[in-house]
DNA sequence: CTCCATGCAAACACTTTGCAATCCG
DNA sequence: CGGATTGCAAAGTGTTTGCATGGAG
């Protein structure tokens, strides 16, 4: 059920076909939810192909991002952390993170549809995505 | 109008009051809206107290910030950026970032209400505070 | 007079870049 | 084969830290 064709994809780019590429995508890939950085990343891939870079990490990175394949999110933690772009998604998703421990939970989207309209009428700004995070207390954290 | 008693707010903290967090938060408040990163308040500081440090500068808005004061903004570009922190605000603002000429918006809260209530009845997560940046084009640059 | 705060430079952490070697197509 | 891609190490960037000096209370 991985279905995406990175090869295909980085041909129809103009791009070539690397082992890396590909060994960084399934990295991505295998640990959705986990919103790795890029540190990670690098070191989860080292692990079954230690010959790899880290430049060639960040670069692949890039590359899958501006391909659209995946994106990242700053949770002001200083890393950048990496997920990847659901097909179906239209927006990105929102998170959820929690100031006691620290976890993040994902929630879906589109509820933000009315108030983009709403910035188009009093500010004449047409949104095209949006980053929303909340801050806050996680169920477990809410029961101590 | 400045109103804000530096001085006072540092002492009744357990800190000491200094010329140097002063200007540091001078230049933040003069230039309320221009979400300046760290790098340039240091620069503006300079102009007028040379004899300032770096570090001194980064000590001092880790402190307003953790006097709530202030607080850092991140809009992905690699700065921490600084706002003064307004009294009438219960949450932050949210920012409208032009994805064509970079410039960003402000624009006032209190939007999220009604799903910070959904995402706790379909999360149990309690929302305290959210950072919300919209994506898109201003209105200037819908006219091109 | 006692610490807290400062300035300086060195240390840091993450990321990017230059370049020769390597691999894809 | 030829140009894109890699790996390495060196260079960058913004930020933090250690430590002796200086200044607030």
């Amino acid at each position: 059920m991985t279905g995406i064709n990175l090869n295909k994809i980085l041909k129809e780019r103009g791009y070539k076909f690397t082992n890396q590429r590909q060994h960084v995508f399934d990295v991505v890939m295998e640990n959705d939810g986990m919103h790795l950085n890029s540190q990670e990343i690098y070191e989860l891939v080292r692990e079954k192909h230690p010959e790899i870079g880290v430049a060639t990490v960040y670069r692949t990175l890039a590359l899958l991002e501006e391909m659209g394949l995946i994106y990242g999110v700053d949770f002001e933690d200083g890393f950048r952390r990496y997920e990847i772009v659901k097909n179906e998604e239209q927006h990105r998703h929102h998170h959820l993170l929690c100031i006691e421990c620290g976890s993040i939970q994902e929630v879906e989207e589109d509820l933000l549809g009315s108030i983009e309209e709403k910035i188009y009428q009093n500010n004449r700004f047409k949104v095209i995505n949006h980053r929303v995070k909340f801050y806050g207390y996680c169920e477990n954290c809410q029961n101590k």
